[in-house]
RNA sequence: GCCCGGGUGUUGGAACUGGUAGACAAAAUUGACUUAAAAUCAAUUGGGAUUUAUUCCCGUGAGGGUUCGAGUCCCUCCCCGGGCACCA
């Protein structure tokens, strides 16, 4: 018999595929659509990484799955091939990137064509295409014109290598997320998306959408919803009023100062009252020069002035309090100003004690007073608070709001999303700048806004794009006026390509429009969406304000574009990171070579639980390797004529039947492929197999080895692909167990097991227990106190 | 500091709503086949004790608790991974 070649069986396969169109869906005959969708990779290296291969393959078997059940699934690719991670990897090789990222794709697509999924190629998506980006940018235009995008001067983070602004989702720690430079701080016009206008819809439905709920903490927290009061605090002897947000409205009579922060408008009013101007402006600018990160590890060590000669007064009990100007309060959040309460918040406390304020202790957790070495921030008992005194700090929120006219006031953690870019390797920003007519959108027939070749694509610095420096490009006429205009330069961010590309797979080859309302109707929102856990909070959150604003707008009638997501978990090598700078990733390409994409596939999915991620060794390859050629020397036991019922295979491969359907359900593809491993363990030990249960096993085994499923099927005389037939069900009258191992414990403890009928009585059960001989020896003389009997599983008895 | 995960043999990992801990693999050792190696096949592998084929004790990060029974539930603590972080 021939051996078990993969190499050729693979090629094989996928030409046939193509050439049967096997995966081609009718996307408008279609009866059962499914929308299967898997984050589409960024060609920012010259090859796949296995990290990629194990989530497409884990979102393959799904598809594969829902298929064999019936729907018509969709499964397409594309490839988000703009953006900086490609345009720095340009720069590292020194090739333009229209040519060298063209060629990533290519390998790319070589690469996932020889994984064997169930990709439909008529459909891919590259960002790079104008027939793309043209959307791209109509899309920037929606919002625009319905006042969702808009142009400010801002404090903006700036990365001084990749010379570019950046989104605050984009900054870690202080440092680039890409290159790891300190992020400092720069005032620079920028175009933003108004998503904290859907703050508060996009987190209520988290309460409802189908996903990982890791993920959906994860937006939660990063959305951050608080709920408070805004107070406001009168200055003595002036106009002005310093409005703050507070979560804790209950501890006002605490408050005994303000703090500002250096960006607050007020400074500047109150410019002549202030006595230490000159004092003030100093720490202003020394602050303003601090970076990021240098604000984030001075955080123990907290500074401010005060502003001399300015009081404010506490609304509640009129008294007089210093006003300080402080760098720990953010300009970004809130009012821009906080009360001090040092007696119940840390920070306030570190800072009273540094510059030697009052503490007043207002919340008590037991009624007496204390001398606090630290704040106390939990709740307790009024008390140093007037007609509050005695009443509970939860109840004493809203009364003290009501108290001083204030009003209840919720705020979100999350900002509005920065999109320009001041880089080369993206679409431009549809706008035009006129002397006369001002901010003048592109005209939507005169999209797309082509993105010109410009020979030094390396961004110059200074705040400017480098298509500032092509002059063809900028010069323009204003739409409006038909004036001379000025192009803008900038261009958006990758995260808006990728926050609509699912829209677009449909109606991937539609000429005027970016995607057709009845198709998108029809197969969205997608039925379900895997991807990595690392962009819970960047690419899934705009993907959800994309479509909301889609909505009302009333392009499509849905408004949440997934309607199941599950983060897939990390691949690690022998425990840490796969990264570029360790050297440590692997390329799948060797593996396709030396034991096929099958054996790749299951190895990985074999690996752990998909969910969770797992790690890669070298060695455990082999293992899913030979499982694969065991499955294809058992074809040479398979006996055509065979009928021959045995009731324990039978039982065993309606379990497994149950179990892979069970298991790849909930993504359990690792114990899917366990289970496959002990049916094909036990058809081994068998003389003959009949054709129907290896065929039955041949069905489950599909969705994870493709290709050497459809070789043998073929071999068994069927003609067409193994991926149309019809998934099994488990037959549950086959499912029942004539007799069981009842484990007999003596006071909880195993002391012996024996064979019984399934449905032994619990009085027979125990009769035969103490009549066992191992049994007599625990129970003999010994007063029986209490039996329990788990039907199918144990009896217990209590001595 | 806060919020998520997680801690089980030599390794990756199993274990349903509390009911046989270690499935399935990997690795190692031994044996068969072979001139030899690889491949393949068979056996063994948590620790300890023992009357050494037959039974017991201990064992899921640590300690305590609930229960007839805990890897699984509760409390306290330790460690690892990830996310957020002067957010008022």
């Amino acid at each position: 018999m021939e051996n078990y070649k993969p190499q050729g069986i693979e090629k094989k396969w996928q030409k046939i595929w193509e050439r049967r169109k096997t995966f081609q869906v009718n996307l408008k005959k279609a009866k059962k659509p499914y929308y299967n969708l898997m984050m589409f990779p960024y060609p920012s290296a010259e090859g796949l990484h296995v990290g990629n291969v194990y989530a497409f393959t884990g979102s393959d078997i799904y598809g594969r799955f829902r298929k064999m059940q019936g729907y018509d699934v969709f499964e397409p690719i594309g490839f988000d091939a703009f953006g900086i991670h490609s345009e720095n990897f340009a720069i590292q090789k020194k090739i333009h990137p229209k040519v060298l990222i063209q060629k990533n794709v290519n390998n790319f697509r070589r690469q996932l064509k020889n994984l064997g999924c169930l990709f439909d190629w008529r459909y891919e998506v590259d960002t790079t295409k104008p027939n793309y980006y043209t959307w791209t940018q109509w899309l920037f235009l929606q919002l625009f014109k319905s006042g969702l995008a808009y142009r400010k001067k801002a404090p903006v983070d700036w990365c001084p290598s990749c010379k570019t602004v950046l989104a605050d989702e984009q900054v870690i720690d202080g440092k680039c997320e890409r290159c790891d430079t300190n992020v400092i701080q720069k005032e620079l016009e920028q175009w933003f998306f108004k998503i904290t206008k859907y703050a508060e819809r996009l987190l209520k439905n988290l309460d409802w959408i189908n996903w990982s709920e890791r993920t959906k903490v994860a937006q939660k927290n990063w959305i951050g919803r608080s709920e408070g009061a805004q107070i406001e605090f009168k200055i003595q002897n002036s106009k002005f009023k310093i409005p703050v947000f507070t979560t804790r409205p209950d501890t006002l009579f605490g408050c005994t100062y303000l703090i500002i922060s250096p960006e607050h408008r007020l400074i500047e009013n109150l410019k002549l009252k202030i006595k230490n101007w000159d004092e003030v402006q100093k720490y202003i600018k020394e602050s303003k020069k601090k970076t990021e990160s240098e604000r984030t590890e001075l955080i123990k060590e907290k500074t401010g002035v005060e502003l001399k000669r300015i009081k404010a007064v506490n609304p509640a009990n009129q008294e007089e309090i210093p006003v300080f100007v402080a760098d720990y309060v953010l300009v970004s959040y809130g009012t821009g100003a906080i009360m001090a309460v040092p007696g119940h918040d840390q920070r306030d406390f570190d800072f009273a004690k540094k510059y030697n304020l009052l503490i007043v202790e207002v919340i008590s957790p037991d009624g007496k007073e204390h001398i606090l070495t630290e704040s106390y921030t939990g709740e307790g008992i009024l008390i140093n608070s007037g007609k509050f005194n005695g009443i509970e700090s939860e109840k004493a929120k809203l009364e003290i709001t009501k108290f001083v006219k204030a009003k209840k006031a919720v705020n979100y953690h999350l900002r509005d999303w920065l999109i320009s870019r001041q880089r080369y390797w993206g679409p431009p920003i549809p706008i035009i700048y006129c002397k006369k007519c001002g901010i003048v959108p592109a005209s939507e027939k005169d999209l797309p806004i082509e993105l010109p070749h410009v020979k030094n694509f390396r961004p110059a610095g200074a705040g400017k794009s480098p298509l500032a420096s092509v002059p063809n490009f900028v010069k323009t006429k204003c739409p409006k006026c038909k004036g001379p205009g000025q192009r803008e330069t900038d261009v958006s961010d990758t995260f808006l390509d990728s926050s609509w590309y699912f829209f677009r797979y449909p109606s991937a080859n539609l000429k005027n429009s970016p995607f057709d309302k009845k198709l998108t109707e029809k197969w969205l929102p997608v039925d379900m969406y895997i991807g990595g856990q690392e962009h819970a909070v960047l690419h899934l959150l705009y993907t959800r304000f994309m479509t909301m604003v889609l909505k009302d707008l009333s392009h499509i009638n849905f408004e949440e574009p997934f309607k199941k997501f599950r983060a897939h978990g990390l691949l690690t090598k022998e425990g840490t990171k796969m990264s570029k700078s360790k050297g440590n990733v692997v390329n799948p390409d060797d593996y396709y070579k030396k034991y096929g994409a099958d054996t790749l596939r299951m190895y990985l999915m074999f690996l752990g639980p998909f969910s969770e991620g797992g790690d890669w060794q070298d060695r455990g390859i082999m293992g899913t390797y030979r499982f694969l050629n065991k499955v294809w020397n058992l074809r040479s036991k398979v006996n055509y004529g065979l009928s021959i019922k045995n009731k324990e295979l039978d039982r065993l491969i309606h379990k497994t039947i149950k179990k892979v359907t069970e298991d790849i359900e909930n993504l359990k593809y690792n114990t899917a492929i366990s289970a496959l491993m002990i049916l094909a363990n036990e058809l081994e030990k068998e003389e003959k197999i009949s054709s129907e249960y290896y065929s039955l096993f041949l069905i489950l085994l599909a969705p994870f080895a493709p290709h050497i499923t459809e070789e043998l099927w073929q071999k068994l005389g069927h003609k067409e692909s193994i991926s149309l037939e019809k998934w099994p069900e488990p037959r549950p009258e086959l499912l029942k167990e004539e007799k069981i191992t009842l484990i007999i414990q003596v006071n909880g403890k195993v002391r012996d097991k024996i064979e019984v009928s399934a449905d032994i009585s619990k009085e027979k059960a125990r009769d035969l227990a103490v009549s066992q001989k191992k049994i007599k020896n625990w129970v003999e003389g010994k007063e029986i106190k209490k039996v329990i009997f788990v039907p199918n599983k144990l009896i217990n008895i209590v001595i």
